[in-house]
DNA sequence: CTGAATATGACCCCAAAGGGCTATTTTTTG
DNA sequence: CAAAAAATAGCCCTTTGGGGTCATATTCAG
């Protein structure tokens, strides 16, 4: 059984290469191929994979993820455009896509991305994959600066998190309800809240225990 | 000029045919090769790149990553290994590896992936990539806990959790003070919680938000 | 060595949160 | 339609938390 291919894309010109590099291969079937969004959602039935442009008239293919995947629950989503900047790439990702290939790589790879997506792994060309694996490392830098928290603040902030009480935290560091308090005290203004739930929240959130 | 690569893997068959796989290649020269990170350390040179397991004798590769940026800090790393896991992917990948390769990877792939790594990219297979991306999405795990709240006490989970009052939630809801108060002693009841901060804690860990 | 940062503890005040009730209206669902 | 679930709102009382101010011992870095 071939795979189904639906192809978004507004320069028809490229469509039209997609279509023949696609249907090239005995293994894959372009069902459908369109210029916009809105004629795919209309008109396009069911595909095992879609290549999809994020530069479109009306809507962008970064709308258009959510749209599919709701319309086409297994359908994989593949981006396929020349914007290889953080944010079209995060928002891509978040959004649900499985792959992401620019417009300049190989056409082989075109395909080979078609296929791995179809066997349930993502895509990524070796660039995006960088900056998705350096927006990893910049968290991490993030979380380590992070720490602002003295070693006690911290000890206090994780008691917080785990939902004790000051009179629990007191008894558990072996220190008065008062220091417990006052520690609480300082977290806050370093953190700039005002409350268990806001710090719990900016804790966990920032990864910060 | 030959991109230089070093290698280390501690079973040795394995090793051979890396090295001769590698070496098959006239733009690749193995330049060294060891069973352990210590060895590597201490008799390998500057190359271009390094194959690097992670089940490895004594320090394993994930520890290696760090001490291997810092002695040829323009050295690309990419990990061979079987492990598919989310720590050890997760990890490398914070500690600065630059390709996640497996092991059962066709052997072109693991060619594939030095040039790309050389060329400043970063290289994952496509299973590695899935888990890299989901992380990103923030998979919600079981949608099923989340839809033990009705629909008003997710409404007031979430404000509890952006560190809203309860006076303040009720005038975001239109409702009494009194009403919020009701709804959040049945949230408490459904996620057997006592205080906000356990709820926004257990909120955020199982990602019911 | 000395001053700054940290950790400890206390006081007051009152706002906020939590637990236990009952009760009505609306919505959902079998 | 009738029962169940959800949303609304009130009451009581107690515990906990948040903000301000002050004070002392210890630790750490310039």
């Amino acid at each position: 059984m071939a795979v189904s291919v639906g192809i978004v894309e507004d320069h028809a010109e490229f469509r039209k290469s997609l279509v023949f590099l696609v249907s090239s291969i005995e293994d894959y079937k372009v069902i459908w191929s369109f210029g916009s969004v809105e004629e795919a959602i209309e008109k396009g039935y069911t595909p095992d994979v879609v290549l999809l442009d994020i530069n479109l008239p009306r809507m962008t293919g970064l709308e258009a993820i959510a749209l599919f995947k709701s319309k086409w629950s297994d359908a994989k989503i593949v981006m396929l455009t020349i914007l290889e900047d953080e944010y079209n790439i995060l928002t891509a990702i978040k959004n649900g896509a499985d792959g992401y290939i620019l417009k300049k790589t190989n056409p082989q790879k075109i395909l080979d991305a078609i296929q791995q997506v179809f066997d349930g792994g993502a895509a990524l060309t070796p660039m995006v994959a960088k900056q998705v694996l350096s927006f990893f490392k910049d968290e991490k830098k993030e979380q380590e600066q992070a720490s602002i928290l003295t070693k006690r603040e911290q000890e206090i902030l994780t008691c917080i998190v785990s939902g004790l009480t000051n009179d629990k935290i007191a008894a558990m560091l072996f220190i008065s309800t008062q220091t417990v308090r006052n520690h609480i005290k300082n977290i806050y203004e370093k953190l700039h809240v005002h409350s268990k739930a806001q710090v719990v929240a900016k804790a966990l959130k920032e990864k910060m225990i």
